[in-house]
DNA sequence: TCACCTACTTACTTATAAGTAAGTTAGAGA
DNA sequence: TCTCTAACTTACTTATAAGTAAGTAGGTGA
């Protein structure tokens, strides 16, 4: 028989260490939150995190890779269901605006990148895979919107994808000194400059 | 009689202190970078930094006081000369190609919007200060680049100037992970989609 | 020449971080 | 019932950070 996991003061311990370190990550960085950070509001002592995670590098990859991981379940339910472009480009806006609306969160490519410098290399090898794979699918998702007359734009889909994240990225960033209004300006004119109506 | 500033060490020990933040932030950020980092290469100790700046705040504060300036004088420079708004645009690429080749620094905007929650209300001002004085500038160049029929795009030159800011930002992070090759990918796209030819 | 100021150094304090070793407890399986 | 293991806690260690108080050296002005 397959034994259940036993019952602690937490459901799923591991489970909530992620989800908490994935929101630190967006809202504070890597190098600004402390194991404190996560055991203090799971009413646990550092030790138990270490428990699940032995070192902070550890922690930031298991991060990283469910992030992927969902990413992939996510681009992957577009594909069952038949999303057109424009459906999955603006399922990609949609979960910008929910990292916005959660307290100005940041996209983690966003921090890890800002921090690329002072991080493990095991988080940056991480990061690497990340943006390739989102780059990928903004590409591909951007050539078939132009095959089906639904995108118009100049120059290869490679380059626009590269524009497209980069301003989305860059847009979560400015939202913190320059407001929301910044990021819905920087989504209105991507739109426009995909030549999308208003 | 003005005295003259003692010889020590150093010329200017300040401005050079001032010199490596403005690096430091630019390569690590503000929470990784410590009083070390600046008084081991200058040859000095932590304590003679903290002379010419108090508190961490303080410098950094001082950082981005300084850099803010240079970015009028650069401006002013523009207006004395009289550059053509192309000009202006390719100026201020051309800070960030600058920025990308020297140690893939990043924006200075960049990291401290990263790290926005984590540093000090002084720096969250100044930073607000830089990102509306460089919004301005870029706004103001497009406007005059669309009435000059230079620049060609749909929507408010606000809308347009917000996503230009925040792509080139990203775009400086994104060759982080990504290589310089995603960075001028952007700068191509971002002037395809000013109408200009290539 | 003497007192003073600038630009430091030496030698600390305090706080917080990551990480570890050893002990504890509750349930699950044999 | 007994033992084993997962999931912890307690109690440390070590490193590094920001910041400070007191002392010093060398040039300056009266």
């Amino acid at each position: 028989m397959i034994s259940k996991p036993p019952n602690h003061a937490l459901a799923n311990t591991r489970a909530t260490i992620l989800d908490l370190a994935e929101r630190l990550l967006q809202e504070k960085g890597y190098n600004a939150f402390s194991y404190k950070d996560i055991s203090s509001p799971l009413g646990i002592k550092n030790a138990a995190v270490h428990y699940h995670f032995p070192t902070k590098t550890a922690l930031g990859v298991a991060t990283l890779r469910r992030y992927r991981e969902r990413f992939q379940e996510y681009i992957l339910g577009f594909e069952q269901s038949d999303a057109d472009p424009l459906m999955k480009l603006n399922g990609y806006i949609a979960i910008q605006i929910d990292h916005l609306r959660n307290d100005y969160r940041i996209c983690l490519l966003g921090i890890l990148e800002a921090e690329y410098n002072t991080i493990p290399p095991e988080l940056c090898a991480e990061a690497q895979a990340l943006e390739k794979e989102i780059w990928f699918w903004v590409r591909g998702t951007l050539a078939a919107g132009r095959e089906q007359n639904i995108f118009h734009f100049m120059g290869t889909s490679e380059d626009k994808a590269c524009l497209i994240s980069a301003a989305l990225q860059g847009a979560l960033q400015m939202a913190r000194t320059a407001g929301q209004s910044s990021f819905f300006a920087i989504v209105r004119q991507l739109k426009r400059d995909l030549g999308l109506k208003e």
